[in-house]
DNA sequence: CCTAAATGTGTAATCGATTACATGCACATG
DNA sequence: CATGTGCATGTAATCGATTACACATTTAGG
């Protein structure tokens, strides 16, 4: 392989002055600029990367830990990160934790070995270790999705959007309403969006039958079989509305309704949140809310890249949303 | 931070032993061990991997490069990537060229200066400077979807899916076909479903109207466009059924069809390829072909190793793909 | 014409690891 | 007892860049 003392030597001059010219720093003639750029150039020379981070301490590479690789909401915001740091010249290196905690730990380590100049989680939860972790690892932190104490943290408006869903519901005249949540421990998608849920319900004095709740695990299948239990829970006090927590279980509801020949929206309405693109294309569209994922990923991105320039930057951000009504309610 | 040399001094031993307690390579005592595993721990040192990698040539990282990061296709695939290679403890750098040729090369060349171990490309395009550098950076690489003169290349079935789902309208009783492609720069999706559909139109002594035939750009809106420029241009003799190279085109074609009160599949059947997510839940549900990327990114990924490892492996692979039969024909 | 500043280039240390080679010791073997 | 072998550790070179510092030459200003 061909090296900066390679070029040096061809082009008659240091490897100092190689250096300066494809840095352009410092004062290099123009005559040696040429002679340096043409053996470059004929050479097909590629400076190592390793050496110079190792050197510089930086790399060009922003490290990103996602929850899972194979969402639309992850790819939209991905999508987003890799539009505004590519402009920049960097790179992503992605890692994906299959939703596992202690994975979370490790690849925040992993990226600090391999010298990435920042960090982008996709949180799906809080504890103690990983804040721990992070302060230990001191590297340029952006968490998206979750609050993290004492991290930059871009959030969606988790409680609005489903306090305003809720309503919305509430205004169409429904009264009983079905809940298909997640675990809290995610902050955000199971545990705000069910206290608004429930916040809103009770400020309108409407009960909520426990044999209304269930809990998936952000898949279509769990969509699916919740529906299935809350329908058979409540035979004879039959739920007239749906609020699911994501696009995906409320598909996998509509789905199991369709089967049973359940009409939506007439015998049960359906609303999801995320805005993916198959809510649109369905049949009975869903009635859902858009995050902005993209933008989310643009924003933490160009955040992150001005905590790189050691601007002081606020610790919490409040991304919008937007309701998209469709014919699912 | 820490350094291995402040590990070694912290331990009273050489960075040598050090370095062989970490890397589990050459002797050292288990005392020494002991000693330095507890002071790794306490300090929580992480091994520079730029250093590391200056040193060894390797870098356990994969680059990728993507036409585009927001499509089902490309995300299922760099899933099974991941699955594959997190296996064996190797990283993935993402590169989006936006379906830009001139980046893809760049890419390239970007991607060796990082010292990855090797490049997975699902190429869109196949020309002379692609596999001029291909072959100059000398970099384990592997092409996922067209098939590259010299590069091992895992390659979908294109021809005989497109004559499979082509055969099926015709058995259906179709003789009027609409066919929306893309650009044949892109020899597999472009060329060779249009070859394969001609070829068995041809065949069985069918016509092929062209003003039948409509080129998009993979995206839904474009099939949206074809699809109204195609019933503009066939009004006295419109086609019964529609194929549509991508099941994003298909869904922008059913779109339209949708909105000018055509019955699919009564008025006009519709298939894609692709087997996306949404193409099971829209209404009439999609017929389709999967071509199982998730499979293929696994299958890449192991390849990849395998060559690695200087197994000696085949050039070309064919993928399998399956035709899945749904209410839109 | 003298001095200070600007320009151009090179020397050598440095970043943080790996690894070929050398050394020392303990023990078994014939 | 001489010697070969396995174990444990250390010394120092090396990977390929950047950069502080020094030095030489040119240019500008008074």
């Amino acid at each position: 392989m061909t090296t900066i003392n390679d070029i040096a030597q061809m082009a008659n001059v240091s490897r100092t002055t190689v250096s300066r010219a494809l840095n352009n720093s410092g004062y290099v003639s123009e005559d040696a600029r040429k002679r340096i750029m043409k053996i470059v150039e004929e050479t097909g020379y590629i400076p190592s990367q390793s050496a110079k981070s190792l050197r510089t301490k930086r790399s060009g590479v922003i490290g990103i830990i996602l929850p899972r690789l194979s969402t639309e909401t992850t790819t939209r915001v991905v999508n987003g990160i890799n539009e505004s740091l590519a402009k920049e010249g960097f790179q992503i290196l992605l890692t994906d934790t299959e939703l596992d905690k202690q994975k979370e730990i490790e690849y925040i380590r992993l990226l600090k070995s391999r010298h990435v100049d920042g960090i982008i989680l996709l949180a799906t939860n809080v504890n103690d270790e990983l804040l721990k972790t992070i302060q230990e690892v001191d590297i340029p932190f952006l968490s998206i999705g979750q609050e993290l104490p004492g991290v930059t943290s871009l959030v969606y408006d988790d409680y609005h959007a489903a306090a305003d869903l809720t309503n919305m519901l509430i205004h169409k005249g429904h009264e009983k309403i079905a809940f298909i949540g997640v675990t809290n421990e995610d902050p955000s998608v199971g545990g705000k969006r069910e206290q608004a849920f429930r916040d809103i319900m009770k400020e309108n004095d409407l009960p909520v039958d426990e044999n209304w709740i269930g809990e998936g695990d952000f898949s279509i299948d769990s969509g699916y079989e919740q529906m299935k239990k809350i329908l058979k829970n409540s035979k004879d006090n039959r739920p007239t509305a749906l609020f699911a927590v994501t696009d995906r279980m409320a598909i996998g509801a509509m789905e199991y309704l369709k089967e049973q020949g359940y009409k939506i929206p007439e015998d049960i309405a359906v609303v999801g949140i995320g805005a993916s693109m198959m809510s649109k294309y369905m049949t009975p569209s869903l009635t859902t809310v858009d995050y902005f994922n993209d933008e989310a990923g643009r924003n933490a991105a160009s955040l992150l890249l001005r905590k790189l320039k050691n601007e002081e930057i606020e610790k919490k951000f409040e991304l919008s949303y937007r309701l998209i009504l469709r014919d699912s309610v």
